[in-house]
DNA sequence: AATTAATTGTTATAACATTACATGTTGACG
DNA sequence: CGTCAACATGTAATGTTATAACAATTAATT
């Protein structure tokens, strides 16, 4: 796969940084330099990228480049908070808002694979009924909705 | 990976394959042999089960047992709504009720990969809304949650 | 029977992810 | 300061999931 999705853009990559660099301080977390270096990368993309793109850009960088690399700093940084990951694309992206509670929603367009976050805080309530209902303890809900943005139903209806 | 996952259990078997038996003639589709075996395959299994999984059964059964095999006729049962994919196991379960809309949600239990289908019927209310201001169409949503089944919590707990 | 569409057979490879073990770095504590 | 433990990284190999491409066959349509 090539770059994996399309057109997500984070506002202010620099105050994201300096929220990781805080939380991490805070939490006596170590913000390594490839830790640092692949929220940088997601941070900079206007794509989500697959673990293998962000292999290309830490090798790019001057950064060892073997998977574990990739998949042990993007296992931190998920961790933590900094980074979702948009299990139909294999693909992550990074959080815009580290630092606010949030159950992360995606939508995924099928054409042109745009994502955009759209969050539901904490987690839609009829969601919460079911699983208590059901005695199952959630920890983390996905939610990813697939269809077609707006660009492209446009291209589809005219 | 070994079977993927456990305890999903269809109650009516038979009744489910008439049901893709009755769809597909009224649909003019073709319910072939390998389409048909995968669906059994499916329903038969206490677990959710992975491509690969399913390619050893279907060798097992005398069939061809190439991975596209596999992912070919899971791509027409899944269209045709007779199973659904469980992307954080990348496994396949076979739907107790293909004949009703509904909204596929999973709980996957991170201990002991117990998956139980809990539907919503449509969709949520709140994604509807939120979708809709968005401008993006949907298409499919996909809901899945993880945590802890009653089982293993109360281990945990105990 | 001829034509087209749908499905299947088969090989190969792409894409995604983890195991395992060695080595290095950091931080706590005597 | 030294040493121990915890954490993090380096590296090779392999495991797992999924698709591309094209040939051969079968089914539906005329």
């Amino acid at each position: 796969m090539e770059d994996v999705g399309k057109n997500h853009r984070v506002q202010n990559p620099s105050d994201v940084m300096r929220k990781a660099e805080e939380y991490c301080a805070l939490h006596g977390l170590q913000f390594t330099p490839v830790r640092r270096k692949v929220l940088e990368i997601l941070l900079g993309s206007s794509q989500v990228l697959g673990a293998y793109d962000i292999l290309k850009h830490l090798d790019h960088a001057g950064f060892k480049s073997q998977p574990p690399v990739a998949y042990r700093a993007l296992e931190f940084l998920v961790k933590h908070g900094f980074v979702h990951k948009v299990v139909h694309l294999n693909a992550f992206v990074a959080c815009d808002h580290p630092d606010e509670e949030h159950a992360p929603m995606f939508m995924i367009c099928n054409e042109c694979d745009l994502v955009v976050e759209v969050d539901s805080n904490p987690l839609p309530r009829s969601f919460a009924s079911t699983t208590k209902n059901s005695g199952f303890h959630v920890e983390e809900a996905v939610i990813e909705m697939k269809g077609l943005c707006t660009a492209c139903a446009g291209m589809v209806v005219s």
